[in-house]
DNA sequence: GCGACAG
DNA sequence: ATCTTGTCGC
């Protein structure tokens, strides 16, 4: 539980993190590290994983899993209270420093513009994505059939895609990478879920049954 | 007041 | 996210 005082607190800290997220280029090359991450639960164990490849390889080069007790309820708006503390111990656990994270959850389309993926990178300084399956704010402005703008208070954060399968996707700048980085991220991954949280999330899920 | 609401 | 069987659709 969370007590109204303390989200109070986490969404002024929120606040002030997100006048720190720098957008700035960032250039995909050959052999760079990157990692996605993921966490599932069950009961009050939350698990995360961070796995990592090397751009246009399929083949994790490093990977952790990481269990803690779970203190927080989810809460829209403020899941990175419950689910920083895990990715940070997941990628603490890493034997190599990534240089992209690619998050399950919002970047800057958030309404305190600080999503989780914005706060991880921030607080690793690696640059982030944040990638989520549903929007949590904002509109969708498409082009096309397949390709969408994300806009939140009139900016422009993010971009919205519709996977092969017909599923929409939202991707929104986290940390340190500009639109464009994110439209080489979908081109690379084929308009489907990126490979890397894709074996996140399988790697979690394994995880938590296996507990069970 | 009503509805919406990342994972 | 998680609880869960059969079932609608490609």
């Amino acid at each position: 539980m969370i007590s109204e005082g303390a989200s109070l607190l986490f969404e002024k800290i929120q606040e002030k993190l997100s006048s720190l997220v720098k957008i700035s280029e960032f250039d995909l090359k050959e052999g760079m590290l990157v990692c996605g991450l993921d966490a599932a639960y069950k009961e009050n164990i939350g698990i995360s994983s961070a796995i990592v490849l090397k751009l246009n390889e399929e083949s994790p080069i490093a990977e952790s899993i990481f269990r803690e007790k779970i203190t927080y309820d989810y809460i829209p708006g403020l899941l990175y209270i419950r689910e920083a503390p895990l990715l940070l111990g997941a990628l603490n656990k890493l034997s190599v420093k990534p240089d992209l994270l690619l998050i399950d959850g919002h970047g800057l389309a958030h309404p305190r513009r600080a999503g989780l993926a914005s706060i991880i990178g921030l607080l690793t300084d690696i640059p982030s994505i944040g990638i989520a399956k549903r929007l949590l704010t904002g509109n969708v402005i498409w082009d096309n059939e397949k390709i969408g703008r994300i806009e939140v208070a009139g900016e422009y954060v993010g971009i919205a895609y519709r996977t092969h399968k017909g599923k929409t996707m939202y991707a929104s700048i986290g940390h340190m990478v500009t639109i464009q980085t994110i439209n080489k991220i979908i081109l690379l991954y084929n308009y489907d879920e990126p490979l890397p949280i894709m074996l996140a999330h399988r790697a979690v899920r394994k995880a938590i049954k296996i507990r069970s």
